[in-house]
RNA sequence: GCGUCGGUGGCGGAGUGGUCAAUCGCAAUUGACUGUAAAUCAAUCGCCUUCGGGCUACGCAGGUUCGAAUCCUGCCCGGCGCA
């Protein structure tokens, strides 16, 4: 770890993997765990930079393909990075483009979260991982990863070179190697063999890092794999903490990546923690249900990001301690009441669910932005207050709290 | 008054003798969404159902036909034209 980048833990918690602890970047601290929000594009949707600093949001994370599509990593360079681009002012980082190997080949059309439920134990188990299918936008060899882009069907390509050259020009604070998201569906065989060949792009990201970046201004993450499967998560943590160049680059922190089971995900992130060198950041990437991030921060996660509470906010579902709501349902027509009571976000402090639910019916551009700012405002609160339940050795009492009442639906 | 065109499910609007409870769009109802292909997507949307099906329906009333939303007659209503 270099000066420009450091960890320290404040507080453990007893007998578990979790942590309090404080991140320090060049644009400035994070304390956490914290969740990160996501602004692939630059933007966190329907919000501006403003809105997120005044619901205590810390760090921003954007996406490596999709600014490398438009308006493409050299105009962000030339912008001064992302962060300066799109106005915020803090800590970022960018995702690696990894989950687009996933989304646009594995997922591509299918009805594939990465995130498997319990109803899920039927689905069919894919041999290649889900890539084979030709009309996929993805196509992944040893060296890398042919992309037809979304936008317009041009080829694009990234290795994990690639992918550290134009999150080098991004600029954020933090960045991610080059890794295949896997699906569910991915047979043992196949999650060995993405997971193997994740490790090979991990060693040749911490290489082109470390000739772009020689005084490690960016810190690198390395990213997890082995998706369900206790073997290859423990082994997928232990090469990665031990990888090291020749010029003895190791890795800054850790991305716990791929797919999950819904039912255990606290039980494999548990395995992965327990693998890796406690002195480093761990970020449990692309989670963010409200009781999926207390099992990640309870088995030694310490930065989440996740899409959710922004997309949902947008489809119309809205956090509250009681569960979701769906605000377009007919019972919320005619209530004059907030989202949720003693909510001390704008959106709660200021309008009501008939309002939201109107601006929904009606397709206002403003119930995105009022709903989006609810629900970023409750996730990010909710692991600040798990951090702070940390600190005061309550973790487990608000846990236990917390889910009794979010589950009562 | 005469002529003419038209009256279809909450709305708009297809259908012009059988495979029509009726394409499609909107509205509505419910659900999904976990490193954003996403202000998106899915299901339901006459009544009843043991989910096999049953019943009532295309302005109203008759008629032709094995069979009608579709053809004929009358009536009612609306648009347009002429008086």
């Amino acid at each position: 770890m270099s000066e420009n980048f450091n960890f320290k833990i404040e507080k453990k918690l007893p007998g578990k993997l979790g942590r309090a602890g404080k991140i320090t970047t060049p644009n400035g601290e994070i304390n956490t765990p914290s969740f990160v929000v996501v602004g692939t594009k630059a933007t966190v949707k329907a919000m501006t930079p403003e809105m997120l600093k005044s619901l205590g949001a810390q760090v921003v994370l954007a996406n490596t393909y999709h600014l490398y599509l438009q308006p493409g990593n050299e105009l962000v360079k030339k912008a001064g990075g992302f962060a300066k681009f799109m106005g915020w002012q803090g800590p970022t980082m960018t995702d690696s483009g990894g989950f687009q190997v996933f989304s646009l080949g594995a997922a591509f059309g299918e009805h594939v979260s990465k995130v498997a439920k319990a109803g899920d134990e039927n689905r069919k188990k894919v041999e290649d991982g889900g890539t084979g299918n030709k009309n996929k936008l993805a196509k992944i060899d040893e060296d890398g990863v042919t992309f037809r882009s979304h936008i317009n069907g041009d080829q694009h390509r990234f290795t994990p070179e690639s992918s550290m050259q134009v999150q080098w020009d991004l600029g954020a604070d933090m960045i991610f190697a080059f890794d295949e998201c896997t699906s569910p569906q991915a047979t043992h065989e196949y999650q060995k063999e993405a997971m193997d060949r994740t490790h090979r792009w991990a060693m040749r990201s911490l290489v082109a890092h470390e000739k772009l970046d020689p005084e490690n201004i960016q810190a690198l993450f390395g990213v997890v794999q082995g998706g369900r499967h206790e073997d290859l998560r423990k082994e997928s943590a232990k090469a990665l903490a031990e990888m090291k160049t020749e010029n003895g680059s190791m890795f800054d922190g850790f991305g716990i990546g791929g797919s999950f089971d819904k039912d255990d995900m606290g039980t494999a992130v548990a395995w992965v923690n327990e693998s890796l060198p406690e002195e480093k950041p761990r970020h449990l990437l692309g989670i963010g249900d409200p009781i999926d991030v207390f099992l990640g921060v309870e088995n030694g996660c310490d930065l989440f990001d996740c899409v959710a509470p922004t997309r949902v906010a947008r489809n119309g579902s809205l956090y509250t301690k009681n569960g979701p709501i769906h605000i377009t349902n007919a019972a919320y027509r005619a209530d004059f009441s907030p989202i949720e009571e003693g909510c001390q976000c704008y959106t709660c402090q200021n309008y009501t669910k008939a309002y939201l639910a109107h601006l929904f019916h009606a397709k206002e551009i403003l119930a995105n932005t009022l709903a989006s700012v609810h629900n970023v405002y409750f996730i990010v609160n909710l692991v600040h207050k798990i951090r702070e339940a940390i600190l005061e050795d309550k973790f487990f009492e608000f846990k236990e709290e917390f889910i009794k009442g979010y589950s009562i639906k």
